[in-house]
DNA sequence: CTCTATACATAACT
DNA sequence: AGTTATGTATAGAG
């Protein structure tokens, strides 16, 4: 690293000598880089910016542009990432609703068109979702009347525990339209987000049995 | 770059050499960076991973989370976008109803909420456009009301040209509520979505007068 | 820019 | 991980 005479690492003071060395040093820095690339194999790349550029995104995407043209490397898939990053941020800020004043009436109405998409879509999945829950509901409580059935026969045969197997014998759910189970237990209970998850809970089957015996 | 024989710059097969080499040559590479950023006050930045790696992004950020605590180099502000982009992108799928295959009920009601919310403003906003457009064209038209009626009054003693000026009299726009002076452009030109924009033009000002004429 | 003496990086070997 | 012979990078000069 010295050549005629060694030099102290320190930051050059000359300003003339500074480039020059930066230019030397750059060059060679990129050279040992593509070596290094292609003995072993290895995915390098380089971002390098006087300080007096820090925080300007654009000329750090020239500066890889250029070393990708001039070395032929592929750089990571982070290069081009802060152009994408920014259009990502638009993009959610557009979806928002924020930052509107630059927005056209034209532009607007396409956004309401696209908010209006994802809310069919969204509310598409929520019905999927109750769909699925409400299956899952149903299908918990033909098991449990099953079993209470089972368990009354056994009781009568047995003579003992009768009204502890009726409680668990949910009649209501066989007279009732799909829909009005979930609504049902959301209605009991309107805190419930996940009717199946919770039905377990000892305390649901009390406040559904409650209903279930009011009417 | 030899030592006790020189090499040739291409792939290292045998992988115990090349894995030695890497090592060795990423230390000196990491030297010579450092050593130029501070003789020549630079920024630099190294993104180094072996090609298997390629792909990984967090392979990726855990080798500069290293590179920096090592160095102490404050390494360039796209270091954080991987993640970031990661965050971005999810965010706008999540807008755009995409790949909710993931989500809870819970999350989809929040997820509506906010679309809801995301509608409104972009509806506000629309509102709050058709209003200043409306208040342009009002005082367009104000203006042309006051020139036509100038140009009638100068026509009417000068004895000419009385037909031409009555042309630009709109005293339609006179009685209508504030909306349906717009709700007119539009529905005279669905097409148009500047009416403001548009009014200039000779063409529409035909249009709105036929529709005028017609009334 | 080029040149060149010299310090440095490192390939091969232990 | 250490050593060393040798090729490279480069500081300073032209």
């Amino acid at each position: 690293m010295v050549g005629r005479g060694k030099i102290e690492i320190k930051r050059i003071e000359n300003t003339t000598t500074r480039q020059v060395t930066f230019s030397k040093r750059r060059g060679g820095l990129f050279k040992k880089t593509k070596e290094l690339s292609v003995l072993c194999d290895a995915q390098i790349g380089h971002l390098l910016q006087h300080r007096q550029d820090v925080g300007l995104v654009h000329r750090t995407l020239q500066i890889i542009e250029k070393y990708q043209r001039s070395t032929g490397a592929r750089i990571l898939e982070r290069d081009n990432h802060p152009r994408e990053t920014l259009r990502l941020e638009l993009g959610i800020q557009r979806y928002l609703g924020e930052d509107m004043g630059c927005l056209q009436y034209e532009d607007l109405s396409k956004l309401e068109q696209e908010l209006e998409n994802s809310m069919a879509k969204v509310r598409n999945r929520q019905n999927e979702l109750l769909q699925q829950q409400l299956e899952n509901l149903r299908r918990k409580i033909n098991d449990q009347e099953q079993r209470a059935v089972m368990e009354f026969e056994k009781a009568t045969v047995e003579g003992s525990k009768a009204v502890h197997a009726m409680d668990h014998h949910f009649p209501f759910f066989e007279e009732q339209p799909a829909g009005s189970i979930l609504q049902l237990a959301c209605s009991v209970l309107p805190h419930l987000q996940y009717p199946y998850l919770q039905l377990a809970q000892p305390n649901i089957q009390d406040s559904l049995r409650a209903h279930n015996h009011n009417n």
